[in-house]
DNA sequence: CACAGCAGTTGCACAATACACATTGATTGC
DNA sequence: GCAATCAATGTGTATTGTGCAACTGCTGTG
């Protein structure tokens, strides 16, 4: 009964909780703005619609949610660029600097947990964490763009 | 600007919400009372000072999570055995068995996500997966017990 | 023009959590 | 042996993130 899904089954719980739990006013950016402005950055504008069926959360979430980023200037509202009735939010230059400096300090954090992991041991973990979300996201029909690698 | 660490703060990102968002009454244990029950089944009994400590919550919510499962009979309170004043909580019967099944639902899911993955992939990825999670409990001085493996 | 339909917004409700204060039960100095 | 105290827990209230449902506003169609 030491099944290695099991032993992912429990490591992955364990997982969800170090990863929600320390969002603690790390940086200027709370968690959601950082989620939907680091898939606005990678996708291009986007519009309420599209966010909810990226995120699976409802539309009325993400109305607050964008609304919160637009005031705090990190996108800004434009028109359908192909003619669509829906505004997308688009990035600004202020928010692509500070969600940069968001992912910098979230790296550098996460550098000093892989502190004695060799080169190979950070791929390879990379590469099954990747292949891992992947293939949650074929199972749920909704898949993640990728930034370009 | 493509090291192993981005990668991995980009993929442990998405797998935040992978692994929050899906906790829709899969079965009959909510998310609190399953990751409670399952310190509680690897520790023994512990009080509410003992999980605010593993948990990092607030005595409050403990306490309120704690008097749910008492309520549902997954636990039952126990005086301190060491004769301390605080009285801990024990699995029940009851309890394991509705533990084990909430676990062996999860493994399912798992397993339909994992289903092209070779042993050795599997392996590999609990293997890494529980050093990381080793890595981040070490760094926040907070070590979280492993099923006897 | 009136209306059907759709994207978005707003009004509630609820769950999880934290903070501050109340309660309870054991310990100890005198 | 009792009052002061303290540790562990519980309760009242606020905040936050979320969903559902009802409403708004706009667009294209008859």
């Amino acid at each position: 009964m030491d099944t290695a899904a099991e032993r992912i089954e429990f490591e992955t719980l364990l997982l969800a909780r170090h990863l929600t739990r320390p969002r603690r006013g790390d940086g200027d950016l709370d968690a959601s703005a950082y989620l939907l402005l680091s898939r606005i950055d990678i996708d291009g504008p986007l519009s309420v619609g599209e966010l909810r069926e990226a995120f699976g959360l409802d539309t009325s979430t993400l109305s607050r949610q964008t609304t919160a980023m637009l005031k705090s200037g990190l996108v800004h509202r434009i028109p359908d660029p192909a003619g669509g009735l829906a505004r997308k939010f688009r990035i600004t230059a202020d928010g692509k600097r500070r969600l940069d400096a968001e992912r910098a300090g979230n790296v550098r954090g996460l550098e000093t947990v892989l502190e004695g992991w060799t080169t190979d041991d950070r791929d390879a973990f990379a590469n099954l964490l990747e292949r891992f979300n992947l293939d949650i996201e074929r199972r749920a029909g909704r898949p993640w763009p990728r930034p370009e690698s």
